[in-house]
DNA sequence: TTAATTTGTTAGCTTAGGTTAACATTATAT
DNA sequence: ATATAATGTTAACCTAAGCTAACAAATTAA
């Protein structure tokens, strides 16, 4: 069973092998504050459940899945984030804290909707838009069209 | 410490105290789907925290501070709701299950800015409203509101 | 090239949350 | 009033998730 704990190791090794290239178990436990022994476990069932691919003092690898998953689940907190702090007008800080608990624990249907009212709520086009966390699409398309404000062409 | 789970306990007890008048092992089991031992578990958790008071074999009653928490925590429920089904147009079931999990994580300021976003968005005007979930002042202010709709004093 | 440092693993423990089976108590119906 | 049913409790167990301490492997510096 791929747990809510499982979720976050599994997100902080994607962004990891982003960034660094590769993942750590050091690096892992360091972003995640916790125990390298308690990354261990993680990694240990992330490869029961399919999601990456290990072997003692190897290199860690997200599957296909592993990493698909990885981009749902750091899609969601983006879409979060942006509505906390764009749309409700949190402080970053708490838009970052509480966005990261949120998007564990809303619905695929429930981050669309958010993800398309989000859009409409701040004058966005590109629906078609997918939060790419890494080169952050999303953030980019608003500061794109907060310039040029008021277009809004409507198709929901 | 009053972890997630006992928050759900609390919240449970809270309505069936004002749904039957006393608050039962079975009754709660029953609504949250677990055994009464569990339910026995948790009540003494409770007890040690000072949120409801209980000899054996007694009657359960929640302290002030278990009530006001209980009613917090509502209070966030309700507010979520609201804007997952009015605002971002879920299904009720869907709203029901994606707003029991936000609900317990999201920080107060959130919520508290969120009901003013909902209450904005949906043309509400009474702000300092309680969304009292026993006498559901909230939707039954928006079913009045949504009558005379275009009223809107900004005072935020 | 070997000693020191960093990195990764294992073993054993803790806590929270849940379970079932068995028992105790209280309430109800005859 | 007492047998039956409903309700509540206890004991013993399980799993997930974390931890520390100790050890093993790999890397880096001397």
């Amino acid at each position: 069973m791929v747990t809510e704990s499982l979720k976050e190791y599994l997100k902080t090794m994607y962004i990891l092998k982003k960034q660094n290239g590769h993942i750590r178990v050091t690096d892992v436990a360091e972003k995640m504050n916790c125990s390298k022994p308690s990354v261990n476990k993680a990694i240990n069932n992330l490869k029961l459940e399919g999601l990456l691919s290990y072997e003692s003092y190897g290199t860690i690898e997200l599957t296909e899945n592993g990493e698909n998953l990885a981009k749902k689940l750091l899609e969601a907190y983006d879409i979060v984030y942006l509505f906390l702090k764009e749309v409700l007008g949190l402080e970053e800080e708490d838009a970052k804290i509480d966005a990261e608990k949120i998007k564990s624990a809303i619905s695929d249907e429930t981050a669309n909707k958010l993800a398309r009212y989000v859009h409409k709520a701040l004058g966005l086009t590109n629906l078609n838009c997918n939060y790419d966390i890494n080169q952050e699409k999303c953030r980019s398309c608003i500061k794109r069209t907060s310039n040029k404000k008021g277009r809004n062409d409507d198709e929901s």
